[in-house]
RNA sequence: GGGCGUUUAGCUCAGCUGGUUCAGAGCAUCUGCCUUACAAGCAGAGGGUCGGCGGUUCGAAUCCGUCAACGCCCACCA
């Protein structure tokens, strides 16, 4: 293998095997007979290009895939993106403005139209950035949220929740983005503390010359104010009872009314009541039958109804109207005021409350089932924490708003009668009849019909994603959604466990009576290393992509990993990678030296029997640890363990034991063992670092064409021998302390030396520290040196001979540095166990543990102090 | 205003039902090395009274209480 460079070149091997994988149809799954394996991908935004949380997230999917497949079930990945109603409409909608076109100024079809070209010219792209990933997903599976299968899945759920009474249509007070004129759900509002001010408004009593004081923070709102509302209880007011206030400015006489709702603390006590404009005003309005001035254009400039600053926007009415009330003198004070203001999760405007006209999802049943899957781990979190988040959301839902006032999404299939009232059903002919059945009118035609122009909110279509996949709601017994669901474990972030999470639970247990998947693992938020969260403003997120390129898609993945316990926010380093592409090399020249031994037809030497047998229990103790870690989604320990016995285990310590002398050959037992065990540890890698690990596995012997480790199986788990790894650690150990001798005295590696030991100890492990240690001999002795450096290992003393070279003052310093602390342990133990509770107390193991210590530490005080003598 | 979580080495984190792998890992740091796979490396070393205080216990990083700092989620106090 002299061909191979001394350093691994990620850029060559890559592509070559992502291609070959694809041309032998590796990533492709049907049903079969084995235990399938199943995760639907969290679909990104059709147009939306890969970002670090990406990274993360279909790494984390990949490496599970990948785990599974090798364990000998069948793993499908199904890939797929997300139409994105509102995000990706707002970008046509920007696209189309910055050629002049407004959205108002085209039909529906129009602008699908160029909706549509944008997608087909952006869309994907986001995919085969996946692909330089790594991931291996079953591409000829992959799937859109608006293509056919699945929209008709959507109609057809809406119909039939509709008929099942569970969709209903009504005027409700809703959240409005005032920037992308639509409805959003509750959970596309994000609230932000925000330094505001608490205006303090004058409004005087009708007739009087009296005025109360209410305070606000939208003064802009009082061209709405339908009443001002004050407490029954509260002594301040009851003179007001039956009589009206005249709103500032406006000049609208509106009535006291009287209500609990109102805190007299807060404020003056006083509460302008705007039924339009607040969510709690609305109650009132609703609970006293006042009348609702609606004061806003669907863009948030003052509507006719506002009576004046007709066609301002609201927050220059906010300051306009301040400076004219101050005028009029009814400006009682402002104070400063913190509040939270809800914005628009998309569009990042403040939201309007607002009255309007939508389509509601009923929530109260439906959620039933779902929650108690979660709350009974019938499907597990990973971390559980968000057990109680979920619980929290499930019992405190309220009716989902599924509709929205676009066009780019899956059209709402009601159809408005020409008399009024309106069917729903899955396509034009059956609306077209069950319209005439309803109306009794048999001439009707679909000309007559008026299909609402709403589409459906972007979530409404992803919480069926792990049934629409495998056709389910379309063909719901189809042998594909019998075999693949429920899907096994879904890898997202929590910040949508309300939006997709909890939703497509709900979905599942409503279509299929059935959970959508096993487990949830969510990951973490990825932040930069001072903490903050990545996002193109702050410009401190890396382009995937030239990360790949420069570390490699391995040394990444590995450094996403590597920074990626569950659950905890991530604090990405470029470090990461780098320690990702460094241990690919270290894997790159460790295959060198392997490849490069000459092979010869001689006996196995000892410590080549003694290193092959410890390495072996080594592997399977890290076999075991791995699977462990793996059923708690403990991925990045799971590496760890890995590297770590790549590096440390087999790099440095095997590796050195079994090397041939220079320019000698290695036996061929050795030899074969050791590839064996190469085979093992790439196995092992693989899910973590895929492209590597075939490349070098292609190379470790001749493969047939179509073979790829990727469809090899994980090293079998079998028995540890025990005592090899107790007697290797002592070995360890000593060797260790001859380096150290070494290290500290300035003796070459080349030079040897010779080994004492004082006392008894097994010496199964003599031919590796010989090795290693690269010493002649190891002599029992009876008497210490005088001119040796020391150390002990357990209880017994080691030490090397330096004749001329020991410095006793250094040496009799350590020793009785060693003695005092020895002396200082011996009279803990000594006291902890003339403590009669404790030995009365603890468990009989504990105590026997304290007399092993106490006479450990007795036998090493006596062998310091003779060292000591000999020396002195 | 409620709820949840975090606080252990310079950094990022493990430490399961209290005691023999209890103070650990990786990275970083320091010291020596171009030693015949790898300087993207090798060998060795240093570094923490486990956020503060109090309690339970023979024994607390681990259990309880309390305080503090930080983070997240939810909620209609204008």
């Amino acid at each position: 293998m002299n061909e191979l460079a001394t350093k691994y070149n990620p850029s060559e091997v890559e592509d070559k095997w992502y291609s070959y994988w694809m041309e032998n149809d590796l990533f492709k799954s049907t049903p079969d007979e084995r235990e399938p394996y199943t995760i639907v991908i969290p679909p990104p935004n059709v147009t939306g290009v890969l970002h670090m949380g990406h990274m993360l997230n279909n790494t984390i999917q990949d490496i599970l895939i990948r785990r599974a497949r090798m364990e000998g079930k069948n793993a499908l990945w199904v890939p797929g993106t997300d139409h994105a109603s509102i995000a990706t409409e707002a970008k046509v909608v920007a696209k189309l403005a910055s050629e002049g076109i407004k959205k108002t100024d085209l039909t529906r079809e129009e602008f699908l139209k160029h909706a549509w070209e944008w997608t087909h010219k952006h869309g994907g792209i986001i995919l085969e950035q996946l692909k330089k990933l790594g991931a291996s997903c079953d591409w000829s599976r992959t799937a859109f949220t608006m293509d056919e299968i699945r929209s008709e899945s959507v109609i057809k759920v809406f119909v039939d929740l509709y008929n099942k009474g569970l969709i209903y249509r009504g005027v409700r007070m809703v959240n409005w983005d005032p920037a992308a004129l639509t409805a959003l759900s509750d959970e596309e509002v994000i609230y932000k503390e925000e330094h505001s001010k608490l205006y303090h408004l004058r409004y005087y009593v009708e007739g009087e010359d009296k005025y109360i004081v209410v305070a606000t923070t939208r003064p802009e709102t009082i061209l709405g104010d339908t009443a001002v509302c004050v407490n029954p209880n509260d002594e301040r007011y009851q003179w007001l009872k039956g009589k009206k206030v005249i709103v500032p400015l406006v000049n609208r006489a509106v009535p006291i009314i009287m209500d609990e709702y109102v805190e007299m603390e807060f404020g003056t006590g006083c509460l302008k009541v705007t039924p339009a404009h607040d969510v709690n005003d609305y109650m009132l309005g609703e609970k006293y039958n006042l009348p609702t001035i609606d004061i806003f254009n669907d863009n948030g400039t003052i509507s006719e109804a506002g009576g004046m600053y007709i066609g301002k926007d609201r927050f220059d009415v906010r300051k306009e109207i301040v400076v004219d009330l101050d005028k009029a003198n009814l400006v009682e004070k402002i104070e400063d005021y913190d509040n939270k203001v809800g914005y628009s999760e998309r569009t990042k405007v403040v939201i309007e409350p607002k009255l309007s006209m939508q389509w509601f999802l009923k929530m109260d049943k439906i959620t039933i089932p779902a929650l108690d899957a979660v709350m009974e781990d019938d499907i597990k979190f990973y971390p559980p924490k968000f057990k109680n988040t979920y619980r929290h959301w499930m019992t405190n839902i309220k009716d989902w708003c599924i509709s929205r006032q676009l066009w780019w999404g899956h059209r709402i299939p009601a159809y408005f009668l020409p008399e009024g009232g309106y069917v729903v059903a899955e396509n034009d002919e059956k609306a077209l009849e069950l319209a005439k059945e309803k109306t009794g009118n048999s001439n009707l035609t679909l000309a007559d019909l008026r299909r609402d122009e709403d589409c459906l909110d972007t979530w409404f279509s992803s919480w069926l994603w792990p049934i629409s996949l495998f056709n389910g709601i379309l063909d719901p017994g189809n042998k594909e959604i019998k075999y693949y669901y429920p899907t096994s474990d879904l890898v997202t972030g929590p910040d949508i466990i309300f939006f997709w999470v909890a939703r497509m639970i709900i979905a599942g247990y409503e279509y299929l009576e059935d959970k959508p998947f096993k487990s949830v693992y969510f990951t973490g938020i990825v932040r930069d290393k001072l903490g903050r969260k990545m996002s193109k403003s702050l410009g401190n997120s890396p382009d995937p992509l030239d990360l790949i390129s420069t570390y490699g898609a391995d040394g990444v993945r590995m450094g996403m990993m590597l920074a990626a316990p569950a659950g905890n926010d991530i604090l990405y380093d470029d470090k990461l990678c780098e320690q990702g592409r460094n241990f690919c090399n270290k894997i790159w020249n460790a295959f060198r030296l392997v490849k490069g031994w000459e092979v010869a037809d001689i006996e196995q030497p000892e410590y080549a029997k003694r290193a092959t047998l410890w390495f072996e229990a080594k592997l399977n103790e890290t076999l075991i640890e791995v699977k462990d870690l793996f059923s708690k989604f403990r991925l990045s320990e799971a590496l760890m363990e890995v590297y770590k016995l790549f590096w440390d285990e087999f790099s440095s310590w095997y590796l050195e034991m079994v090397k041939p002398a220079y320019g000698a050959p290695i036996d061929k037992a050795t030899y074969l063992t050791t590839l064996s065990y190469f085979d093992s540890l790439l196995r092992l890698l693989h899910p973590f670092m895929p492209f590597i690990t075939e490349e070098l596995w292609q190379h470790l012997e001749e493969r047939k064409n179509g073979e790829s480790i990727m469809t090899a199986l994980l090293p079998e788990i079998s028995a540890i021998n025990t005592e090899i790894l107790d007697s290797m650690n002592v070995a360890k150990e000593i060797i260790v302390g001859v380096r150290g001798v070494r290290a500290t005295k300035n003796i070459p590696n080349k030079d040897i030396l010779t080994l004492n030991v004082l006392g008894t100890y097994s010496d199964v492990e003599n031919s590796i520290i010989i090795k290693l240690a690269n010493l002649d001999a190891i002599n029992a002795v009876s008497e210490k040196d005088a001119a040796a450096a020391s150390f002990m290992v357990g209880t017994t003393e080691f030490n090397v001979p330096l004749a001329n070279n020991i410095d006793v003052e250094a040496e009799l310093e350590k020793l009785n540095k060693d003695l005092e602390y020895q002396l200082g342990f011996l009279a803990s133990v000594q006291k902890k166990l003339s403590n009669e509770r404790f030995v009365n107390n603890a468990p009989a193991a504990v105590v026997e543990g304290e007399r092993k210590k106490l006479a450990d530490a007795e036998s090493k005080i006596a062998s310091l102090k003779e060292s000591i003598a000999a020396l002195s």
